[in-house]
RNA sequence: GGAGGGAUGGCAGAGCGGCUGAAUGCACUGGUCUUGAAAACCAGCAAGGAUUAAUCUCCUUCCAGGGUUCAAAUCCCUGUCCCUCCA
């Protein structure tokens, strides 16, 4: 959510800012909107203090002893009217409200102007794709070779599923372990084990909701009475580890917070039919490891290049050759202020395809979640800024190992930082 | 499955219809003292919002949502979460 008084003040900029990303709004509507609120805001406050030193005379003359009858008698109509001025500021305010909650945030100065992914910009390569001299595989006719199975999940499960068994399951196990390890003991993250099944709240803290309901599983927790709870699958590790410090005034000695957490993802693709149905690119389900910094607002843009190398880190030692793109405005997710993807080499794809996101979001995120910390000096809480980066995507980066350590055999060799995970096997075959 | 107890400021924890936005302790900040530190003492210290150039002032908030009342942290109902005991 952009700050509200902003939206006061400077609505004219914001419109601006948000032009660039294809955003608009009608601000003669929420001008007109913040104009009654204001004028409400005031007639109802001005009321309740009415109301309260009225009847604090009441209670003083009671203890007094003296007749309370007419002092009763002026405040009879006090109820109502406040009542409906009340109701009607609290309309007034929801409509706000929905208006300032459909807002994106607004790209940093440096993020490109663009529509779509093809004007992200390259900022940086690492390792050059492989040559090959065999006919390459793609990961699906590899992963069916060592026991990654489709037909056994769209059984189970239906589509956009998966199956792994045998060495299979033991590498993709080995990359979690191997990620996991790397940054809690190499980067300095705390390692967190979190729900998978997230409220509303959390979800409306991280900025899914309310916009992007479709995109998510819901479940049904049934009380006795039939009232149903709402839950949801987490669709990324973002929303429960970021919301482990919602509605949490840090201490300052304590920045910046850094976490790492192992958790699966779920995501309904609505509006995906079609794209990716082959392979582990695009599923339901599917693991990532998370990396979640909370910093303050002057460290955020350096602690985004810091968390954008730790992902990279992980690319780095499996072999893996990728970029890095700064994502132009038309392809910013919704809360973010700036992101870099980091997307790997498919060899079978004969492409670079995003394997990790890694974002700032200003105090998007953190003003939603009440996420501060006390400034020493103004003695006054202050938003943090919050960040957040996939460190790695697990299955795509199962699918980067497959296809670019493959051999012309089919086996595949297993990176040196894997192998003692892997109980010493140095290639599957 | 049954029976209770609880949720209050950064933390712990009083308060149980009006003088309570909230005692007390800890933490934190400033000061006195000290060569310096510690201790001791003194002072300050919840959040959000409206208004304002700023101060002032005002409003809201004691888990959440309803209700009773002129007036609710305090009474009633519903929900959520935590804890204890019995089977």
């Amino acid at each position: 959510m952009l700050s509200i008084k902003q939206l006061r003040n400077d609505i004219e900029s914001v419109a601006k800012a948000l032009s660039r990303r294809n955003f608009s709004f009608d601000i003669k509507e929420l001008t007109d909107l913040e104009n009654r609120r204001k004028r409400n805001q005031v007639k109802t406050q001005e009321l309740q203090n009415l109301r309260n030193t009225q009847s604090k005379s009441i209670g003083k003359a009671k203890a007094a002893g003296e007749d309370i009858k007419p002092l009763l008698e002026a405040v009879t109509n006090l109820g109502d009217e406040l009542e409906s001025a009340k109701s009607e500021l609290q309309e007034i305010q929801t409509k706000i409200d929905d208006i300032a909650l459909s807002m994106p945030n607004i790209p940093h100065e440096s993020v490109p102007n663009g529509d779509c992914e093809d004007d992200n910009v390259e900022v940086s390569k690492w390792g050059e794709p492989g040559i090959y001299d065999f006919e390459v595989k793609d990961h699906v006719d590899l992963g069916e070779m060592h026991g990654l199975d489709f037909e056994t999940a769209a059984k189970i499960a239906g589509a956009r599923f998966s199956v792994m068994t045998g060495k299979m399951a033991r590498l993709h196990r080995a990359l979690t372990q191997f990620m996991l390890d790397q940054h809690s003991e190499k980067n300095g993250y705390i390692e967190a084990y979190v729900p998978y099944l997230v409220n509303s709240e959390s979800l409306t803290g991280t900025g899914q909701l309310p916009k992007f309901e479709a995109d998510l599983f819901k479940t049904h927790l049934h009380g006795e009475e039939g009232e149903a709870k709402t839950l949801y699958l987490t669709p990324t590790g973002e929303v429960p580890i970021t919301n482990m410090m919602r509605d949490t005034i840090v201490n300052e000695k304590d920045l910046p917070l850094k976490f790492v957490g192992h958790t699966p993802s779920f995501r309904s693709e609505a509006g995906a039919y079609g794209r990716d149905t082959r392979g582990l690119i695009r599923q339901h389900q599917f693991e990532k490891v998370e990396l979640v910094q909370v910093v303050k607002a002057q460290d955020s843009y350096a602690a985004l290049e810091v968390l954008t190398s730790h992902a990279e880190g992980i690319l780095q030692a499996l072999e893996l050759p990728y970029r890095k793109v700064n994502l132009c405005t038309g392809d910013l997710g919704f809360s973010a202020a700036k992101t870099y993807d980091l997307e790997v080499w498919l060899p079978g794809q004969d492409t670079y395809r995003e394997i990790s996101s890694c974002s700032c979001f200003e105090d998007f995120q953190a003003r939603r979640l009440q996420l501060r910390y006390k400034n020493k000096e103004t003695n006054k809480p202050e938003l943090l800024h919050t960040l957040n980066g996939s460190g790695l995507a697990v299955g795509r980066t199962l699918v980067a190992v497959l296809e670019n350590h493959q051999q012309a055999d089919g086996s595949i060799k297993i990176p040196a930082v894997l192998q003692s995970y892997m109980g010493g096997l140095d290639v599957i075959n």
